[in-house]
DNA sequence: CTGAAAGCGCTTACAG
DNA sequence: CTGAAAGCGCTTACAG
């Protein structure tokens, strides 16, 4: 099958009788064409099927209208939901894709992964590896030398790193314990994500937090940390309750390894939620469906993905020359809001 | 943050005091320069910092090592460990991926998807989108009036359509139903997707050839069609009990749905694999823990998308002028083979 | 082994 | 309202 030579701008101009540059016009949508050279430009566009050559005009403009995404683990829950937001957010605001995937979070050859970015010109950068061991240090080196704007999704920053967005995730780690504290649970244990990741520490600092204000010790007896699968949180409960037999709940950072917990429950034939509550995180779609239910904490990770491309938008168009306005309405670290959602995998509250 | 200008091969060529052209050919590791020159342009782009602007290389060439890939469904499970497959192969391969996202498998604008992948010059499609009512038979027209060569993933294709890659979605009914009858079912039921895809349809319809060849009835009663998710599963198992109250078996479509109809169960009080098997299709990393942990059928995705990106690479090669060789090497329609996972929702052949 | 010229397909000032 | 010229940053023949 062989390719016919692509139509150009200059087939246009040639069939419709006008310069390129009247082509352009048209293209752009320029006011200063008269009515009827328009239609007829129009109308040879529309007849040949022209499509203007991206390149050649990222190359005169400076611009690709095209953001980089560097993400890890889209075979994960938040990841791939993260990637969802960013990508139809990006989609309606008129810019399309690039994206590069990392094998592990704490690698440190994403320098060619920058480079292959700034080399193909994307317009901004949207960096969604969650923050694991040291690889926000390495990035804040990297992030200066961009020739375009850099934003984080999926973690903090600091003062000086790219701006950030985020979920609160010690909020989290409260709404989940503040929650089975209500059920009256007496001696409440937490199975964490590795603590080399934020977001795992961040969740254990929120049940730990929240322990300490009801006049609880959340001693370390209590901690077991497990590495988001499900194994380990069945791993988890059968150590748990080796140290601390009395336990009468369980915060587990993630869905998977509620799961997890729940599987090492049944098998020890203890009652949830009345022998051992369970409180989840991230509201995975097989959740409701659990036995039982599995109440969860919810984020709102397409908006998070979304608002990261806002706030990279807008620092290109601030970025763009001729306006140096400093940019005072972009608050570098956004935080958003987690959500309760009660099923029947953690005791209620009972009345009277 | 005002950016400085980029430093471009002018600038590399003044600073080590050779032409472009001479730039050029290190850059692209070309034989016919002096050692010492080679050494030298080397060391100021090193110490500049220099990257190749990849949109004026692209130009140039007429290649921009970019796949364009149209996927559909991010959230679910397929498609995301399919795109994973995708990425890595692109990137293992030398080619950076632009992605766009389908919003339902089945809609009809993506004329402009294809005419912006075009536009960005992109030298090979894939289609990630699962063959869902019609949407194969327009892609058939656009296909062919693609400027560069389109493979698509996930489905099968006809004579005069795109190569395609999928999973042998039959032999996944086929194995799941064969294992069901081995464990001793008497009256399995099938829980399928929504009827307009067709992987539902083909799982279906191997669920019907296996019960006909061994000599039982796949009556109408006996089918349930769901939508892929937990509650549609639940409700599933609800009505076809109601149906036929002697169900002993389940073959569901996926194992969300394999979820929801083990949970229906527990509802009723069923006793899984005792009084009622179950097997799912998918292999999610949660399926393990289930209770009881669930009998499964795995697809190679990730070797689906890896082939996909095989596939349209070769097809670029080919493509390319200077070679009108046959691609007879290219197999038109590729199905891999899935495998049967068995764990504990289904009974088990009894010795003796 | 190396460079001056032309060109890829557009857009951006600049004239008229 | 419209066009001739120059240029974006590279690479591809073509000379030497």
């Amino acid at each position: 099958m062989t390719r016919r030579r692509r139509v150009t701008i200059r087939d246009v101009a040639q069939a419709a009788g006008v310069s390129t540059q009247t082509v352009s016009r048209v293209l752009n949508d320029r006011p200063d064409v008269a009515p009827e050279t328009f239609d007829r430009v129009q109308r040879v566009i529309a007849d040949t099927g022209y499509l203007p050559n991206m390149l050649a005009r990222g190359l005169t403009q400076g611009r690709t209208h095209t953001l980089g995404v560097v993400a890890y683990g889209l075979e994960y829950f938040g990841p791939s939901r993260i990637l969802t937001g960013l990508e139809q957010a990006a989609a309606a605001t008129g810019y399309s894709m690039s994206l590069t995937l990392i094998h592990r979070p704490e690698t440190e050859d994403v320098d060619e992964v920058l480079a292959g970015l700034a080399g193909r010109q994307v317009d901004g950068v949207i960096w969604a590896i969650p923050e694991v061991a040291s690889n926000r240090s390495w990035l804040r080196a990297r992030a200066s030398a961009m020739p375009v704007p850099l934003v984080v999704v999926g973690g903090t920053t600091g003062e000086d790193l790219p701006p950030s967005i985020g979920i609160d995730n010690r909020a989290i780690g409260r709404l989940a314990t503040s929650h089975i504290l209500d059920g009256g649970a007496r001696r409440m244990a937490i199975v964490t994500g590795p603590l080399d990741w934020w977001e795992a520490r961040e969740r254990l600092a929120g049940w730990r937090e929240t322990l300490e204000t009801a006049g609880s010790r959340p001693s370390d007896g209590l901690i077991f940390e497990g590495d988001w699968t499900p194994s380990s949180g069945e791993e988890g409960l059968y150590e748990l309750l080796r140290r601390t037999p009395d336990i009468d709940a369980v915060f587990a950072s993630n869905d998977q390894m509620a799961l997890g917990v729940m599987h090492a429950a049944h098998r020890l034939g203890l009652r949830i939620p009345d022998e051992l509550s369970v409180v989840g995180v991230d509201d995975i779609a097989e959740g409701s469906h659990f036995w039982p239910p599995l109440t969860t904490v919810q984020q709102p990770l397409s908006e998070a993905g979304a608002l990261a491309v806002e706030v990279v938008v807008r620092a290109i168009k601030a970025s763009r020359p001729g306006r140096h306005s400093e940019d005072t309405h972009l608050r570098r670290v956004n935080l958003l809001q987690p959500t309760l959602i009660v099923r029947q995998s953690s005791r209620q509250v009972t009345p009277g």
